[in-house]
DNA sequence: AATGAATGAGTTTTCATTCAT
DNA sequence: AATGAATGAAAACTCATTCAT
């Protein structure tokens, strides 16, 4: 079913080459403006080619916009696939740095998808809810296991799941969309082991 | 400085009537395909006038969504004033749940707020940042003085406030979205209750 | 199956009356430069309005085009059912005239479904073909019937009817292309009247 | 005035076979989309070479349409002399014959002409009406003289060629267009014979 | 007050042609 | 000699807005 992929000449690099540069640079712009308001100008001017060369290497501007998102899917499933593995405070806290690691290292195209998710059923469905639920379904797996155990109090564990996955985004989304400067080195680990803390714990003392 | 409003004719009140029909429906227009995307015609279209007479109550396309998204401030200012007090548990519930209400309510206004304010810098500052360092504000100040009182356990109140309100988003978002149908009636209750309990206590069971 | 009329109104009547003055200038367009070449530029100079008010009339260009063709191909189903009857010569150069005058009434329109036919498969068999098979078959009866009757002396009726159609057409078409000046009046008669008669006697002298 | 051929080197050789090839697939082309819907990468594909390696042989997409119709004009201009001595109703059908034979042989060629000539008045004039008018003109002839020696009835000349010219077409076009299958062998030549006679002897019974 | 009609400015896309390799 | 890549000019079409009625 899948295509074998283009031989790998010169000639091929340097396509793939140009059409990831393209990518990139469409990708800051429908993160800017949004895919509706961002023009195919405002995309060629942002990688300095003209406007028709667009067209030799996406067939329209829908199809750059699908590139950068499908492109992002397959960076966010490589990350997904760690989640499966949780068992220890550290752990949690390694993948939340590295799934921040990863999202904020492709900001533009991360918040090209959500930007448009918002308003398209098709792609919110196909490439964020689909991810959510993934991860959400690990999460809760974990949770009910601790509670199981006896480790985690009785809880909705999905419920549970969403809130932590909330808090997540209430970190990345503030950032992503360049409200605020995101937290750089060192803070992103302290940070992402304070929020599990919070999470484990709550904020009440414990008596 | 301000203007004084137009006196309360039967003309005026027709007109404005007319501007919150228009509003209505624009919202919902907005909420579904965003500012880039709705035209005027769908507008139009939505609350089943001529295209042109949008101009009779409105100065443009821009101006509509202007007046959407103040009206929605107003609302949601209304609502704020209450966060002011927080005492109990049972406060922290009843102002999660009366958000809740009112945020759903308008789901159209809310929609179209935060689709935009995705892209729009001068909309997310004005009407979306200034609200929530409003309400952060007033979480971050009851957290501290729970921490003075010793009833929480020492932390970084603004860190604290953000993930609660992340929480809060966590369930408003997919509501607000059509992700997942709303909670409704006694089931926001509970829900506020489960996510309140949660933050206060962790997951963790007390030893 | 049909749809009703849309309902005669004066507003109604109006846009009918522009949507006509399009057609013919459109005609006019195609005709000339035929459909690829001719812009939409072009048309909305011909009848002088703007290029875009053409799309509140049509959907586009090929929708202009396919009016055209429709009305002629109506234009033409009223003149063939004539053909139905034929008995005399009278009557054969009768309908040779009118076809005449039908066609060249409306050159434009009858140009502009010619030089499209020449490439589109779909417009040919539509639109001509199917015209130029139906009169053939009425001619074929009426040859037929001669010769069984013992005017007509034996011959391939497909063919006959073919060669008089061709003769008609090596009339029409070099008017309607504007490469000599059409028969006016009396002269498509006598045109018609010679045509008829060297197709029935031929071109040699009856001994 | 005349450019001296260019000499008959090896080089020039291969130029000239690759120009006719590059012919023979433009005209494949031209003949089915007509020229303004063809485009530059149609020809290029149907000749397998790149888009940009027409432009070493021709001069524009222009340049290559008017060397296939002139050089369809040579290959009839050749046939052409022999319609000058038209004697026997036998030379007829052969003439007839050949020239059904050169046109469908080269029928890209004559459909790419024909397409274009309907279009465009500088072709019309040049390369399809001055034909026309040449071979009317030695028919006229042929049946004037015919006329004088009371082997034919008295008619208009110039009407009797341009019908036997109509009917030569009657037959011709639909071939060339593609809307039936061209005779083929024999069958050519009865063909040739039936509307011969039918143009001679018309097709009421001689008493 | 309501709106049908018109449209200029701008959008996506196509295509013949050029040029460096 | 062949061509891949780039592109200006122009195409079809959209849309917010104006204006006369």
């Amino acid at each position: 079913m899948a295509l074998s992929p283009p031989p790998d000449t010169r000639r091929n690099r340097r396509i793939e080459r140009q059409r990831r540069e393209i990518m990139d640079a469409a990708a800051q712009v429908f993160a800017q403006k949004g895919y509706a308001a961002a023009t195919t100008r405002d995309i060629a001017e942002a990688c300095d080619i003209g406007e028709s060369t667009l067209y030799n290497y996406f067939d329209g501007k829908r199809e750059i916009f699908l590139a950068i998102i499908q492109h992002q899917a397959q960076q966010l499933d490589a990350v997904f696939l760690e989640f499966s593995h949780l068992e220890t405070r550290q752990q949690m806290a390694d993948i939340f740095v590295k799934a921040l690691d990863i999202l904020l290292s492709q900001a533009h195209y991360t918040g090209a998808l959500i930007g448009e998710a918002w308003f398209n059923d098709d792609i919110l469905t196909r490439f964020l809810t689909r991810r959510l639920t993934q991860i959400s379904g690990y999460l809760e797996e974990y949770i009910r296991s601790r509670i199981q155990s006896g480790q985690f109090r009785p809880m909705d564990p999905r419920l549970a799941a969403r809130l932590v996955i909330a808090q997540f985004l209430g970190i990345l989304l503030p950032a992503l969309r360049g409200a605020e400067t995101p937290p750089a080195g060192e803070d992103r680990r302290r940070l992402a082991e304070s929020v599990i803390s919070l999470w484990l714990d709550g904020v009440e003392r414990r008596p």
